[in-house]
DNA sequence: ATGCATTGAATGCATCTGCATCAACATTGA
DNA sequence: TCAATGTTGATGCAGATGCATTCAATGCAT
C-alpha cells in the first residue's frame, strides 16, 4: 500500500507538473483510442478502468465538454450511446504519453530489472484474480482506483 | 495499480461492511496506540501516514469529534499540539483489528505463501526508496493515499 | 534586538466522490 | 400482451479532498 501510494503519487503529480489532467483521463483516452473505431460505451469503459458507474459518466462528461471525445447514441440500443474520441483527444493521449512514460521510467523502470518486473507482475497476478468470493452477487464487487 | 486497488478496494468494503469507519481512521489509531505515551504530534502522524497535512487536521478532527482522541497543547513549543489517543480509541482500533486482519488473510495471506509474501516485499521495497529525486526541494515530495 | 524565512496547524472555497435514486429502455416469462 | 425485472446512464445532495492562504510561533542571521 505504501509503495503503491507513493509511486502513483509521484507519477501523477509529475504529469500535472507537466500542465497534464489526472491520470484518470489519460486511461479513459487511451481505452478509447485503442478501441475498434476510437469508440465505446459507457459500461466498457466502466470495465476497463475498474470505476464505479457514476464515475465514468462524469469523467465522460468532462472528455465532452474539452473537446476530447463525443457522444453519440446507440442506433441499437436507445438508452445506451457511444463516446467518441476527437482528434484533439488522441493528441492530448499522445502528447500525455510522452510524460507519462517518462514518469514510469524514472520511478518504476530505472529501479527494477526487467526480470524483476517480470517476477513482480507474477506475483502481483496471484492476488488480482477472484475478488469476488467475499461476496456472491456480483453488485457488491467493490469499484477501483 | 490494478491489483493494489483491487485489494485495498475490497479491505475498505469488507470493513465498511462490518460497520466501521474508513481504513485511515485505523491506522491513524493504531500510530497513536503503539506510539511512546499513546500521543502523537500532528506532523507526526502525518509523516507516517503519508497524507497531506491538511487531511491530518481534518482526520484528528473527525477522530476527535467521535472522542476518539483529544488534543492536549505541546508545552515547548505553542503552536503545535499533541493528539492523544483515548480509552474509547483503543478499543475501537482492537475491534477493528480483528476486521481488517481477517481482510487482509482473506485477500492476500490466503493467496501467498509466506515465502512470496517475502519475495514480493523485497521487489515492491526496491520502488519505495529515494522518491524525492525528481525535486531538489522536499516541498515537492508527493503526498500519499 | 530586529527583520525574515520556516514551521505547525487550520480553513475558505472550489471541485470531486459516494450514495441513492431516477428515468428511459430492454428483456423475460406467463 | 403486459407486468415484472434488469440495464444503461444521469443527477441531487451530502460529505470529502486539494489547493492556496492564513495565522501564530519559532529559529536564525545579521
Amino acid at each position: 500500500m505504501r509503495v503503491q501510494s507513493r509511486v502513483l503519487d509521484a507519477v501523477e503529480h509529475d504529469l500535472k507538473k507537466a500542465g497534464f489532467p489526472p491520470l484518470a483521463w489519460y486511461d479513459a483516452l487511451f481505452e478509447l483510442s485503442r478501441a475498434p473505431r476510437g469508440e465505446l460505451r459507457p459500461v466498457e469503459l466502466e470495465r476497463q478502468m475498474l470505476i464505479p458507474q457514476y464515475s465514468t459518466s462524469r469523467l465522460i462528461e468532462r472528455l465532452v465538454d474539452e473537446g476530447l471525445a463525443m457522444r453519440r447514441e446507440c442506433p441499437v440500443d436507445k438508452r445506451g450511446q457511444f463516446v467518441e474520441i476527437t482528434e484533439a483527444g488522441r493528441e492530448l493521449q499522445k502528447r500525455m504519453w510522452g510524460a507519462y512514460a517518462a514518469a514510469i521510467e524514472l520511478h518504476v523502470g530505472s529501479k527494477l530489472s526487467d526480470g524483476d518486473a517480470v517476477k513482480l507482475c507474477a506475483l502481483l497476478d496471484r492476488l488480482g484474480c477472484s475478488c469476488e468470493e467475499t461476496s456472491p452477487s456480483a453488485k457488491d464487487a467493490a469499484p477501483a482506483r
